[in-house]
Formats: C-alpha cells, sequence, structure tokens
DNA sequence: ACTATATCCTGTATGC
DNA sequence: TGCATACAGGATATAG
C-alpha cells in the first residue's frame, strides 16, 4: 500500500523522467481512473495536452505534476496505483488506465491501478499546490510541519491513538504499515485514547513515525507484492525491516512474544501483545470530597 | 465540532 | 474441481 516513503520514492523517480517534458498524448483506458475529473476522459485528455510538467510535488500520499502554465495534474494511487516509465513498444503492464506519450522524450508514462482506489484529475492553479488538498495537512517529513502545534492537536483529541495517526487532516502521509510500525516501536496501543498520553509521549510516537518513514523511504518504500514497485517497476525492499506489520503468530523482534493480529477500524492491526498492552482506564481514585 | 462507520474496487487466498 | 467468501485499506460521504 503506497504510504509517504512509496509515494516519494514514485515522485522523485518521476521527476526524474518527466521534468520538463511537454505532454503529446493522452490515452484514457478506464474512465473511472479519471471520475474526479468533471468534464470526463476525453475532455481530461484534451485539456492536458501540450503542457509542459516543471517539477514534481508531494504532500502526503498526494502527489502532483506542476505545470509551466500554473495548473497541475493530481494524482493519488489509492491501493493499488502505479506510475510506470516504459519504452514505447514496451506491452502495457495488466490494469493499465492512463497512458501519456510526450513530445521530446522517447518515453511513455503509465497509470496502472488494479484496484481504482486512485485517481488522476487536473487541477486549476494546483502548481505550487493544489486547492483540492488544502486540507491535507503537512507530513512528518515535511519542511512546514509545525511539530508543537502537532502535538498539541493530537493530545486534544478522544479517539485511539491508532485512529489520529491515520487522519491525513491532523498529520499526513502515514497509511496502515507505518502506524503500526510506530506504534510497535513506542509501545502503545492502537485503541488507547490519544488524549490519556502526555505530549512527551506523544512526540515520543512522532520521532519514531518520523523515523520509520525515513528508514523506509531509504529502503524504497515496502513491497509486499507487485502493488507497489517504482517508476522502473523495482521493489523497495523495507519488508524485511518490519517489526509486526503481517507478522502475526512470529515473535515480537523485542520481547519474542507472538505478534497478534486484530480488527479495528476495518482493518488489520499488528501488535505485540506484551510490549503494547490493552490501555486499562486509570480506576477513578474515590473522590473524597474534603468539605464533606 | 467531533467521531465513527459504510462504501468504493479487483486479484488472490482460503474454505467447503 | 468449482464456487463462494474473506481480505487487502486510502479517502470520502454520510450518519450519529
Amino acid at each position: 500500500m503506497p504510504e509517504l516513503p512509496e509515494v516519494e520514492t514514485i515522485r522523485a523517480g518521476l521527476e526524474r523522467s518527466v521534468a520538463q517534458q511537454s505532454i503529446a498524448t493522452v490515452t484514457v483506458s478506464h474512465p473511472r481512473s479519471v471520475r474526479r475529473h468533471p468534464g470526463g476522459p476525453e475532455d481530461f485528455a484534451q485539456a492536458l495536452l501540450g503542457r509542459t510538467i516543471t517539477q514534481v510535488s508531494r504532500r502526503g500520499k498526494y502527489l502532483w505534476l506542476a505545470f509551466a502554465d500554473g495548473d497541475a495534474l493530481l494524482a493519488h494511487l489509492g491501493m493499488s496505483g502505479q506510475f510506470r516509465v516504459d519504452r514505447p513498444g514496451d506491452p502495457p503492464p495488466p490494469n493499465t488506465r492512463v497512458e501519456f506519450t510526450f513530445t521530446t522524450a522517447d518515453i511513455v508514462l503509465r497509470f496502472v491501478d488494479q484496484r481504482m482506489f486512485g485517481g488522476l484529475s487536473l487541477s486549476g492553479g494546483g502548481a505550487a499546490q493544489p486547492a483540492e488538498i488544502a486540507h491535507i495537512a503537512a507530513d512528518l517529513l515535511s519542511a512546514d510541519l509545525d511539530w508543537d502545534a502537532l502535538v498539541a492537536k493530537i493530545v486534544a483529541k478522544r479517539s485511539g491513538i491508532k485512529r489520529v495517526l491515520l487522519d491525513q487532516t491532523v498529520v499526513s502521509g502515514i497509511g496502515n504499515i507505518y502506524a503500526d510500525e510506530s506504534l510497535w516501536r513506542a509501545r502503545l496501543h492502537y485503541d488507547r485514547p490519544a488524549n490519556t498520553l502526555s505530549s512527551s509521549r506523544i512526540s515520543g510516537l512522532l520521532e519514531h513515525a518520523q523515523a520509520v518513514l525515513g528508514e523506509a523511504l531509504a529502503a524504497g518504500g515496502t513491497s509486499f507484492d507487485a502493488l507497489y514497485v517504482g517508476v522502473a517497476g523495482e521493489s523497495g525492499y523495507f519488508e524485511r525491516s518490519l517489526a509486526v506489520y503481517g507478522r502475526q503468530g512470529l515473535p515480537c523482534p523485542r520481547c519474542g512474544t507472538a505478534i497478534v493480529r486484530e480488527p479495528f477500524m476495518g482493518r488489520s492491526s499488528f501488535r505485540c501483545p506484551k510490549c503494547q498492552p490493552r490501555y486499562r482506564v486509570e480506576p477513578s481514585r474515590p473522590s473524597r470530597v474534603e468539605a464533606l
């Protein structure tokens, strides 16, 4: 599942391949992949012709190709989206949904998406930052992150801490894999209410999350299968560094206890039952009212 | 305002 | 062997 490290790996690969290129042709082979474009697939393709890409940017799990005219092509990979940079004539990978060719580069850019939770859209005036993602918070690797404000926002929430980590309007870029890995490093249970944690504990959790994301990025992301690969089809290799995600029944790398898998928020959560015990509400001590 | 859930989608794995 | 079901989960719409 593409989360921040995977999206950033793809962003960097795209920037190396398509920056300074002008779009020559656009072929949409499945309308769902451009469902957020109001004018439909034909209008989407037509509107992109001749645009020159200046750079490729990212915020959280969104990325966008900025155009010289100030607009942008906004993309989200969803569960299974990929960008592939191929040679013309290379057979298209299965589930290729949109294809681009360029006026000068001898490459074809393909948006591939098996499950089609992802998609592409044209963002008017979005080159610096698309208005469509104004609600997406800064991520833990971004320069404009306000650490203290983030901690304050989290400590005010009553939701389980994992739900908060996954809320892209609080902090962006974290998905199920890195949420579980961060919580394991911080020895926290996923359902512990955020407002039962001290600010320093939350800050520590965020430092762990930042470290996990950075390490995964350095490894090129996490590839479980062919659903996440880089723009040249290469796998990331952070999977071997995962402590808990997908490892139910295997020993916790810290204490040896078997990792468990439990449903939470309609998806799987992985934790060490010994390092990350369920949070118990402190028994409120009988309030002796002195005056009585 | 805040919190939680239903929904979208398809290839793969598992169960009977 | 074949068919049915479960599962993977990011973001959004909707409900409470």
